[in-house]
RNA sequence: CAGGACGUAGGAAAGCCUGGUACUCCGCGUGCCUUGGGAGCACGAGAUCGCUGGUUUGAAUCCAGCCGUCCUGACCA
């Protein structure tokens, strides 16, 4: 291809907006162009490697015998009120009414499929002969977000690969999903991206359920932890803090104090007030699980778990109480509870490190005055000690000696044992063997092939650009003469160009009348990952300059031969990007 | 949803406080010159100063409302 006969519009400039590398980069070196806040346009270079990405993950799902297959997206929304996600997405739906005739058609836009693929899969399946079988598409997703962000991270709009299996056993199911973890690896394997899978929130098949798969990146969404040691890694709501000494230091017992703290109902505030650290307080959090009021006790210092909370209490639905709900049970407002003496009768967990807490401090119960030398035991009860808080950096390994590690991460991928949840509510049943009628078991698996494109560039760039992989670069050698005018030196690009096209090799020619300084800082920009420079100097003694994006000089290499040599290095690229990750 | 910032030509960005002809760089067109890391000179084209309303003799500038974009947090099957 010539880079006068395609569109490749670059800056020099950072437009105004832009700021973590992926998006900056994105923009600058014209892979895409912002339509909206959440919504973009895929421009040449952006498409050919978005296209690539999306081939490694179709080549990888067939080879793992998932079928291919394109729902639409749009779908009735009666679809979605069967299962309550109308609900549960809320403001995430993408919904309309269509005038058809003399009446209306409510859609909606998926933003997933989970409820098109099992009204549709429940039709043909009836026996368990039929199962297993795992269908998937590439499509494009709608999610709209209140707040996007980080350029074609997070969008209302974006492609998805999704996955779905059905299963008439819960043992095939594991086959199914196994079969599914491995062609994740083998896709991000192939994309050269430095991947992590984490475990992740298990729903309700409970265990080994779902994984999480993670590009550890500084500007990442997610938190995930890991042990470098043991390999163990899960997200930040799932992670467990491991055993640790619990034993309270064996230091005299201060009194129990009032002290007046006016206004101050955070943790900063308090701690700032009474010049104490924040391990110092305990955060006394009312919650609502399942309706019914209940005692939540963290170190100041910590972050409470939802997740966690929630299933050590074995609750549905768990909530921050309301305001007036905490003021009848605490007997104060906001920001001033504590363990001891609450106005009701409460059931209270915490977090095992307040075992440790002594002469902490809380709140009184009473508006404006904490309380200071609270201790267990002495001063008040609890009823259960669990892991309740989020992990943080350094915590133990829940699985070995060692420490977690806290990384962020963008997530590219989700591989999750759905179970009966959506078969049961759409009616999707087989029968057995003995003609006894099971609802279908499902597992659902998803990747956001945009990501892997952001998530590659946020972790592969350096000062000058992106550095692609030959596996996602929108083209695999970009030939640079660097005299247009010149006839010996465009004879010689364009037989080069032509060459290696006729080879099967992606090539671009930089064939634009602009000064050498222009196309080696586009050169390096867009981030093609072997550039060929056809020059004066190279030329006259019958050599051509060859480099890799990623590596600092250049090397010459015999004009004649120069072809098959080339064909030789990227073919072998293609299939071990050997030199990509060893540089 | 809470808090904050911003909106001036295709891109970046000054002017706004203190009201009067919109500064500059990049890019674009023409010509000369130059040709190994975003050259130089000259001439030129390109702007409803986000929108609507108000104040004023006069508004990019002051006031009000709206729209859009970005950031931090909350939310995220």
């Amino acid at each position: 291809m010539l880079w006068t006969r395609t569109f490749i519009p670059t800056m020099k400039e950072t437009p105004e907006g832009a700021e973590i590398p992926s998006h900056v980069l994105m923009l600058r070196a014209g892979l895409v162009a912002q339509v909206m806040a959440g919504a973009y346009t895929y421009l040449p270079l952006g498409l050919r490697s978005l296209r690539k990405a999306a081939q490694i993950v179709r080549e990888e799902m067939d080879a793992a015998g998932a079928i291919e297959l394109a729902m639409p997206c749009m779908s009735p929304t009666s679809l979605w009120e069967q299962t309550g996600r109308v609900e549960a997405f809320g403001n995430v739906l993408v919904s309309f009414s269509l005038p058809r005739q003399n009446r209306k058609v409510q859609v909606t836009l998926g933003p997933t499929h989970e409820e098109i693929v099992t009204d549709y899969m429940s039709r043909q399946i009836s026996s368990y002969r039929q199962m297993p079988i795992t269908v998937y598409q590439i499509t494009t997703k709608f999610r709209n977000e209140e707040r996007p962000r980080f350029g074609v991270m997070r969008t209302s709009e974006f492609l998805m690969k999704d996955a779905y299996s059905f299963d008439a056993t819960v043992e095939s199911l594991g086959h199914s999903y196994d079969a599914m973890y491995a062609a994740y690896c083998r896709i991000f394997e192939r994309c050269s991206l430095e991947y992590l899978p984490v475990e992740a929130e298990s729903g309700p098949i409970g265990g080994d359920a779902s994984h999480e798969f993670m590009i550890p990146a500084e500007n990442g969404e997610d938190t995930v932890l890991h042990c470098v040691e043991c390999g163990y890694a899960a997200n930040q709501e799932r992670a467990e803090v491991g055993a640790r000494d619990l034993v309270r230091p064996d230091v005299p017992l201060d009194e129990l104090q009032r002290v007046d703290t006016p206004n101050c109902t955070t943790i900063e505030q308090v701690s700032g007030l009474l010049k104490r650290r924040p391990q110092d307080l305990i955060k006394t959090l009312i919650y609502s699980a399942d309706g019914k009021p209940v005692v939540v006790l963290i170190r100041g210092d910590h972050e409470a778990n939802e997740a966690k909370i929630r299933r050590a209490m074995g609750a549905e639905t768990l909530e921050l109480a309301e305001p007036d709900v905490i003021g009848r049970v605490t007997g104060a407002p906001v920001g001033f509870a504590g363990p001891v003496r609450l106005a009701e009768k409460l059931p209270i967990w915490a977090d095992r490190d307040v075992q440790r807490s002594v002469n902490a401090v809380t709140g009184a119960n009473a508006a404006d005055v904490h309380l200071t030398g609270v201790n267990l035991g002495r001063d008040f009860e609890v009823d259960r000690f669990d892991d309740l808080r989020s992990a943080v950096d350094g915590d133990p390994c829940p699985r070995c000696s060692s420490s977690l590690r806290l990384r962020h991460s963008i997530e590219v991928g989700h591989v999750f044992k759905l179970g009966t949840k959506y078969s049961e509510s759409l009616g999707a049943r087989f029968a057995d063997e003995k003609e006894q009628l099971h609802p279908l078991i499902m597992g659902c698996y998803g990747i956001g092939v945009n990501r892997i494109l952001a998530g590659l560039i946020e972790t592969n760039h350096d000062a000058n650009g992106i550095v692609w992989p030959v596996a996602l670069a929108p083209y695999e050698l970009l030939v640079v003469p660097l005299k247009v005018n010149d006839e010996e030196t465009m004879s010689v690009a364009g037989k080069l160009h032509d060459d290696l096209e006729a080879a099967g090799i992606e090539v671009l020619l930089d064939d634009r009348t602009a000064r050498p300084g222009v196309k080696f800082k586009d050169a390096d920009l867009i981030g093609i990952p072997l550039r060929v420079v056809i020059g004066p100097r190279g030329l006259k003694e019958g050599k051509l300059e060859v480099k890799w994006r990623w590596q600092e000089e250049a090397e010459m290499i015999d004009l004649e031969g120069a072809a098959e040599k080339l064909v030789e290095w990227i073919v072998q690229e293609r299939k071990d990007s050997a030199r990509f990750l060893g540089r």
